[in-house]
DNA sequence: TATTGTTATACTCTATAACTATA
DNA sequence: TATAGTTATAGAGTATAACAATA
């Protein structure tokens, strides 16, 4: 049988997993699970003008975001505050100490993730990342 | 704040999302669920020796293959013989049925996948397309 | 009445541990 | 005794629906 490249899906599957199986070390060190750092993430780039929509930006449904924000709120590194303009959202953002997290975390992942293209030809590297970066971004837009 | 690219498993994330979200009707025209197609694609690649080798192979563990290759013996889609040199073993294999079915399934696939990478540079996409392979050939080892 | 956040219930999926048959 | 496959039970994770507060 001819050999034949692998799906998409296969490949971002298996990659996934090679990822998630490195960082999951990393974020234990900080004592946090894989939600709690994606949610970090998420508001690392901008406050969440509501709780909807920080689900919708990590793709998840607000019952499922509700423990991950139970927990961060409880270790101080975020922060729900009733939205004055509109007193049924909830504004969420990182507290000092949460940012702090966050880059902590971010460069520890960084250096884990940094092996796993560590092989491959700088060129096509910076290409690479580039591309997916390109691509994901395209693809933030929620289907729960 | 300064923009900065996402972390890899936030990309792959993404991605596997996205595709997904392309595969499953497809899948569903075909009557299949995801691990149907996995252990199909898996299964067309070589014969499984033993269903503890294909579960290694395609990543889930022992008991969790059983639904699934009940399903698709059901419908005649592979083969569980007892290995006669040790009767412990069952091999599994497509039927012709079976590999049929993986090709009009694998064709597609690919069809619904090639949109995802439709507006990227078409040599820039040959590179990704390539290292992706590459890359998760080399993570197609077991952790469950 | 509609919407945000929350809680509670039911359901699905996954992991663990027994069980059968072969070796 | 150990291993391959299977089945059964318990636990975790997820989805759905009801609820309180606010608009």
């Amino acid at each position: 049988m001819v050999r034949q490249r692998h799906d998409l899906g296969e490949s971002f599957a298996r990659l996934l997993r090679a990822v998630i199986a490195l960082e999951q070390p990393v974020l234990e060190q900080h004592g946090l699970v894989m939600w709690d750092y994606v949610v970090l993430t998420a508001l690392g780039q901008a406050d969440a003008p509501a709780q909807a929509a920080l689900a919708d930006l990590v793709g998840r449904d607000t019952t499922r975001l509700i423990p991950i924000l139970d927990r961060l709120e409880a270790r101080s590194a975020v922060r729900r505050d009733v939205d004055p303009a509109d007193r049924r959202n909830r504004i969420v953002r990182l507290t000092d100490p949460g940012r702090q997290l966050l880059v902590a975390c971010q460069q520890d992942i960084r250096s884990a993730e940094a092996v796993l293209l560590s092989d491959i030809d700088p060129g096509e590297r910076h290409i690479f990342i580039r591309l997916l970066d390109t691509l994901a971004e395209q693809h933030n837009r929620s289907r729960k």
